[in-house]
DNA sequence: GTCTATAGCGGGATAGAC
DNA sequence: GTCTATCCCGCTATAGAC
């Protein structure tokens, strides 16, 4: 029975969990063929080379987010458009477990010849969609107009992006040593969003920050 | 004449620049070498081996912003104590060109055998005192109760890590194709902390969010 | 589609002369 | 302290049988 999908499916996952775990240089061929059950000579049949097999990988995931981040309604409140956004984050984020970390390797190896423009997709994808929604948010007047609209996406995509990302950082520090509940990270999603909307929205505030 | 501090630094700053930019296991020993302007084997004579030489160019960066973090003044305004400590992270991420990176593969690798407890010091360091700041800003009433402290330091750490890790990203959706200029760097820094006081501070709003 | 065997290269690390 | 020469290992990738 030819089992060509389900080999390479094999492999990729195989592939996905080494070079997460690893990284792409210090993760083997021989390894990943072990790791998947197949002869590691197999993967040369699959696929042309190690490079290709990781850009394979970073594919298979990434594809479908650029898909969901263009999804948002061309016409929404900037302030729920915002909430759907970093939704939308999490829900990458959590497409695997091993996005987080793979995304961490390839901000790192951005100008390495295994490098993906993972980079391009993601970021004219959501990132641009977030700069609309403040400027429009602005315009409507339900966004403070003193905020660089650049800035305040960056600032609003960091806390999720870092929650995930620095996960050793986070886990240890909130007391959690072998790995974050997948509820804690819904909760602080949520959080994500009030922080964002209470840093953004006007306010008839009397108080003066120091200069 | 004897020149061993100096060339133990030159060897330190070649295979800083290369970890950086290729990672631990794409670097090599002999690249090292070639960068440094010395001999390959002459790193045997001053470090043990690769992992501890890329153990000894952490420790060089990482050691002074431990010292830098705990400096904070016992008894400072919570929004002001914020402000330093974002300063200080700036100050860190800018201590060396290659700091963001090699923290991007720090938190990547954590779990490696060539990795350090780098994670420890920062999080110990810069996290449980903003945490503390936070605390003592909803007692005496000029932070928000209702936000969870551990998860507001998250969000304000985030900023400023998020903007130099995610460089490639973040200068790529700027427009600077070619890295970011300093100053720019110096302006998010301003925006963060605005950012993360409008979010913290309490404010007599009558609007509600939507649920 | 899957396996065995191996070519060919480049890496980390050491011995020992100077 | 610095350099040359080299050992030994493990990796990527291919050839070719089944």
């Amino acid at each position: 029975m030819a089992q060509t999908s389900d080999t390479s499916a094999r492999i990729l996952d195989a592939a996905e969990a080494l070079f997460a775990r690893l990284g792409f240089a210090a993760t083997t061929i021989k390894a990943i063929g072990t790791e998947a059950g197949v002869n590691p000579a197999l993967l040369y049949y699959y696929f042309a080379d190690k490079q290709q097999l990781y850009q394979a990988v970073l594919d298979r995931r990434v594809g479908d987010f650029a898909r969901r981040a263009a999804n948002l309604p061309a016409e929404i409140a900037p302030l729920e458009g915002i909430r759907r956004l970093v939704k939308a984050q999490v829900a990458f984020m959590q497409s695997s477990p091993h996005v987080p970390r793979l995304l961490a390797r390839e901000l790192a190896d951005h100008e390495a010849a295994n490098a993906r423009p993972v980079i391009r997709e993601l970021s004219t994808g959501a990132f641009r969609r977030l700069c609309e929604l403040i400027l429009a948010g602005q315009d409507d007047g339900t966004i403070r107009p003193d905020l660089d609209p650049a800035f305040t996406a960056i600032s609003i995509i960091s806390q999720t992006a870092w929650f995930f990302i620095a996960q050793p950082v986070v886990s240890g520090v909130m007391g959690y040593d072998g790995g974050l509940p997948a509820e804690e990270a819904a909760q602080f999603a949520e959080h994500a969003v009030r922080f964002a909307h209470s840093a953004v929205t006007v306010r008839p505030d009397r108080k003066r920050e120091q200069p």
